[in-house]
DNA sequence: TATGAATGAGCATTCATTCAT
DNA sequence: CATGAATGAATGCTCATTCAT
């Protein structure tokens, strides 16, 4: 049991540092960022960040590993199958949208910038967290396109289009772009008929 | 003569220090990268990148320059209507995924790392190029609405989902996605039909 | 109490750290003065330095202060006036000369050899320490010749050409004047003499 | 002869040389001067310099050597001798204190600076200039004691005493003393009626 | 465990000097 | 001779990491 409480008190510790890296490397980036700048936000000695994390970069990967955590906890939830596509997309996109507080954001932000610029941590992010999720997600179009719910597509490219649509909205969104601030809203229903009609005049 | 003579060395050898630093930029990263390294991969001394940018930050200002011209000359090319809008898409599509050479991803790379990160790099940036852009592939959108081309959607949001889906489709591909590479021809074709038929089987 | 404990350390390593400072800028002069110099001399690590200071400036401007201190110390002693002026010269000639061990001409040949180029320095040295002290001086000096001690003599020049005299002595010794050196000692009586007698054969 | 005309402009580039470095020198110091600060100030080329100054330190031996010639000349007028005692040394002061422009004072404070902090240059400094004309004008004040002319003092300390005043002076006022500013012509008169009467009031 | 002073490797930048033109 | 681009050694300063307290 002082086992447990120990973990608990050592995992609070992990958690307030990560926090603490997670705000400061979102504003000054990786590289840039101190263990003093760190520690600093968490209101503890540079040395203290030592006895919870090996080294900088291990800060770096558990950000990775809580990203993956919660990655797989909300996965979960697209289980909740329907037969309405047009309102299960709906509520799918508004959970993966919405949901997302302005943490995740800065998480994003971290890992991208720092996935782009790192291949080990680029593989590492992609074997991890993208594929499974792409692996299970082109499972679950393809079970639409066999229930006949949408056209018969390449599943693969299918789902990557959409999933490419967020990450691209989410990055234009960080970026500052104020339309997508302000009607990010809208969104959901937005994209859903988007995608689901397509552009084209209906032809009559 | 011998002053155009002068500016086209002094132009070149710009381009070739933009050159190697986009490389190591996008290998390593902004600040992992060394001004040796870059002097190095240049094939010329340390100080000789002074004589040419003031400091390290100019190296990533001068390949946003870069980046912001060819997107000059690319926009351009947007002028090319038709009224064929499925092959104009194509068309364009094709131009944007597809000519754009591995040079290209690599600048990407070293500009959206810095990009998410850097508030005033975001910035300049987004002032620079995004929203520019933006504005004109708006207000294209908006016509191609009131010619009836396609149906009466927001144009800003749409424009918005559109360009998200090629960046994030450009970011995967950046992080190793296999099935994108592989497929990266088909794509122009695709999301042309992706998008302007929807996924939502035909009804009859 | 622990608090006081860890001044007097921050406090001893400063002095060590400019100590070190003062004699190799005196050996070498500011600029030509490296970090890593002073840090071996001082038997630290370079950047040890930097918890102590600021930059290498702040050094010259400790050294700065450390003079401005001992000045202040030694000026209090001017306090013990005399009715014998003869006596009280060559007693307060004695101090000023002798007592300055030499670590004060270290001090001296570092800061009068920046003062001498550095503006910012020079108007520093003047505001902090020579203008107060000629000040004082010249009050003092103006008391002596309402007293009678002396003649009805310009205050201020008086002043400041005995002073002058000081400074001169003090920079040729420095320059090595062979002379000066063997005869520091006899320097109290005679200038005092000198200064009190003039030249001038007696009239008789 | 077209050697003559050859070295006449050599010479003259020399000087152009040698004055913008005087200047330069005496605002940011020896040290923090650039060659390219030098080479702009005289209106040449970078390189151009060393067609005529070995490196860096032949500059300052430059000037070391015009101050030295041009103390050459100065020393030879006190040549002119007088009986008079007091206007002799009006006289001589004067012209040491006033004739000095202010460019000499950029010289010394050049020479000075470095002379300080560098011991070699102090030797050479020592032995070229001070040496020589010390023992010019110690043998000058022998004369003038064995004429009578002024009292039967350490004629070796009494003219380094003088010399001292007029260097602490010159400091002074390049410290930026406003009073000897200002003053400043009267200091002939004042310091010889100081040097020859003393401060002693008269006793009657 | 927490602390924060000490360490020293590493890097951006400067600048004296060279040399091809 | 004059030029100024190229060079690369040298240096101030930062910061991840260690460790004695």
């Amino acid at each position: 049991m002082k086992d447990s409480i120990q973990e608990q008190l050592i995992e609070a510790r992990r958690s307030q540092i990560l926090d603490a890296a997670t705000s400061v490397f979102a504003e000054k980036g990786f590289s840039r960022t101190t263990i003093r700048d760190i520690a600093k936000v968490a209101g503890i000695a540079d040395g203290t960040i030592y006895n919870y994390f090996e080294n900088k970069t291990a800060l770096l990967l558990g950000i990775l590993d809580r990203l993956n955590e919660s990655d797989r906890r909300d996965a979960d939830l697209s289980q909740a199958v329907t037969t309405d596509i047009r309102s299960f997309m709906r509520a799918y996109f508004r959970q993966r949208l919405t949901v997302m507080g302005p943490n995740s954001f800065e998480v994003l932000q971290v890992v991208l910038s720092e996935v782009l610029i790192n291949k080990e941590l680029r593989d590492l992010y992609y074997g991890r967290i993208i594929e499974p999720t792409f692996a299970v997600a082109e499972k679950y179009f393809q079970q639409l396109i066999d229930q006949g719910l949408i056209r018969p597509v390449d599943a693969g490219l299918t789902m990557r289009a959409v999933s490419a649509t967020f990450l691209g909205l989410i990055l234009m969104r960080i970026m500052g772009d104020k339309p997508l601030q302000t009607q990010w809203d809208e969104l959901p229903d937005f994209l859903t008929d988007m995608i689901l009609d397509g552009l084209e005049p209906t032809q009559e």
